[in-house]
DNA sequence: CAGCCCTCGATCGTATACAATATTCATCAA
DNA sequence: TTGATGAATATTGTATACGATCGAGGGCTG
């Protein structure tokens, strides 16, 4: 029962980054685990595993378990742990029609103060995104995905639409990556991207709201035709 | 949560209130000093403080306020403590921008599907509504009108949206308590809720749904027009 | 006198230990 | 066989104890 901290174990948690405390550092990595699909939904964590896994008491990450049911990634019952969540079509619909009637608002509001440092950093967000999909590399790009969508938006001046729709694409973060690797809509959402940020350039920015609303419709109804057909487990 | 135990043989002071845990009924009475103005904007909880007034260790105080910090009531800054939350301006014009954008869609979707139980209930939280409003109790009016607003969109088939709609009306909750103690519109709210209730009542889905946009839109512009003439504290 | 550093007290974060609850599984009766 | 029942075990929830970090105030240095 010592201590007994393994290769990974090693691998102090706090020490990984600018982390303050321990339980944020794992909340961290639990997400990512969460978001890279390495923790299904339906998985159960249990807290004596995770805290020999990590080398630490069970404290911090029943903290952090706390801190990722606030995010809605995991659903804790009393008495009974915490579960990897997943989201049924039901909620896929939802979470994309909520982004259909909010996204396009928040780039109408946000297009005309975007600063060319803005356009720079979202063009190497996109050229980054598009490589990683030529290469296959699909783990990062929810990430990358998500920081683009947000990067449009950022300067609505509406913090708490952008926090609900941060929340948001992190939630479409592991259903799309399904997509993505499924289907051929690759190129398509790429040319997208590009297009709506060149129309925010120009000035167009009710045209990019448009396609904005159109870019998030393809994806959502591509997305839930992709569940419907693959049976999904519930 | 819908937790329905009854706190048995647990003589703790703090248990005696239903709930399962003691860090749930913690969050809970937190909660509702927070909502209810005890605890005002700024005011710093101390965890030893909390500790010893519920009789309690510390562990299930700070589980107490991440739940708190989830619902955006706390703020917690590591190694420096819980504060309670207030909205700025800016972020109650959002909030009330997200009513806008989200209730009355919700409506359309949800007010065919009301069933003669569900307008029995919501004619009766209006009449508690009105009533409380007559008397003055305007503590519980919150939780009236939350209740009445989720309950109208109940049946939209949309759980995430009905969540953030949720967490709105919640953070709508405080400002508008003073909305009503100094402004004259609670007979125009009042019949704007009998007036939609009859709406959809009659199959005027679209009228309704209007009429509801309206209702949020005047609330909100009050709101706002209240705290930049009272020179709020920042 | 101003500014930096260091010590100290207060508060928070985490580890260990104990209590409460849920789940499992063997037992037994119909 | 099947279903219920109750002890044994596993897992979570909470208390106590210890270590870490932040902020304030005093002394030293220029």
């Amino acid at each position: 029962m010592a201590v007994t901290a393994r290769a990974r174990g090693s691998r102090s948690v706090a020490g990984g980054l600018g982390h303050r405390t321990v339980s944020a550092a794992v909340a961290e990595a639990l997400r990512q685990r969460i978001l890279s699909g390495a923790l299904a939904p339906g998985f159960q964590l249990r807290q004596d595993a995770l805290a020999e896994e990590f080398g630490i008491s069970r404290i911090p990450i029943r903290e952090a378990l706390l801190q990722l049911e606030a995010s809605g990634l995991v659903k804790i019952a009393p008495h009974r742990g915490a579960v990897v969540t997943g989201l049924s079509v039901e909620e896929i619909e939802d979470v994309f029609q909520l982004r259909v009637s909010l996204e396009p608002q928040l780039l109408i509001l946000s297009a005309r103060h975007l600063t060319p440092d803005d356009f720079s950093e979202l063009r190497a967000l996109r050229d980054e995104y598009s490589a990683a999909l030529k290469v296959g590399t699909v783990e990062i790009w929810g990430e990358l995905n998500r920081r683009f969508h947000l990067g449009l938006l950022r300067h609505a001046g509406r913090p708490r639409s952008l926090a609900i729709v941060a929340g948001l694409l992190q939630d479409c973060d592991r259903p799309t990556r399904l997509q993505l690797s499924v289907s051929g809509d690759v190129a398509r959402a790429d040319m997208e991207h590009t297009t709506i940020l060149d129309l925010c350039e120009a000035g167009e920015v009710v045209a990019a709201a448009n396609l904005l609303r159109i870019h998030v419709e393809h994806a959502g109804h591509s997305l839930v035709e992709i569940y419907r057909k693959s049976a999904v487990v519930e």
